[in-house]
DNA sequence: TCGATAATTAGACAGTTGGCTAATTAGACA
DNA sequence: TGTCTAATTAGCCAACTGTCTAATTATCGA
């Protein structure tokens, strides 16, 4: 769960993600959406899929990454959860 | 946003969250669960508070900490934002 | 097999993070 | 005012992050 949250605290990360809601994008096509070296982007993708927030195959000299999304449910899962039960909270206090 | 999810990534300040979701507790309720030096917990406390996932007041000499859900809910709003349009997606790929 | 292309890995470096101890601030109360 | 308690701020340090350039790996096509 840390690395999911690292993974989405940077906006060039949150953007990828982004890019990759609409469906499979190879590396090239979305380093080329940003101004920033292919080495930085591929840093990027390497974050993003060390939280398994995205999944890559090759096909040919390509990779496709794509998004997965149950990692980002889980992530939801979480923060919904704390706000229902602070919904629901019975004042403890003394 | 950054600062969000910034703030989630760490497991310590998620607890913090966690154990603000049952209601108010003072710094020192709060720095007692963790095995940790209090500086440090107040260095949690300012990094939550800067993300606006917290709220403060003093009384007396006690400093009361309460969870923001309206924050936490942004968060949710942007992941559930971007599962959302990935599930609508139109293969866009050539 | 050679050269071109797509992408990653290696290594350097400035800036940030998360922990600590020591010092300081703020309030309560005799 | 003086002292005790609650909490933060200051300053230090090792580890991590995000960026870059240079080097490497993998694949394609002639």
């Amino acid at each position: 769960m840390d690395n999911v949250f690292k993974a989405l605290s940077d906006p060039t990360r949150r953007q990828i993600l982004r890019l990759l809601s609409r469906g499979e994008k190879t590396a090239g096509e979305l380093a080329d959406q940003f101004d920033m070296s292919k080495p930085s982007m591929s840093h990027h993708f390497a974050v993003l899929k060390d939280a398994e927030l995205i999944s890559s195959r090759r096909d040919g000299q390509q990779i496709w990454y794509s998004l997965n999304t149950t990692v980002a449910q889980d992530a939801i899962g979480w923060v919904m959860d704390l706000v229902e039960r602070s919904s629901g909270k019975r004042s403890k206090r003394k």
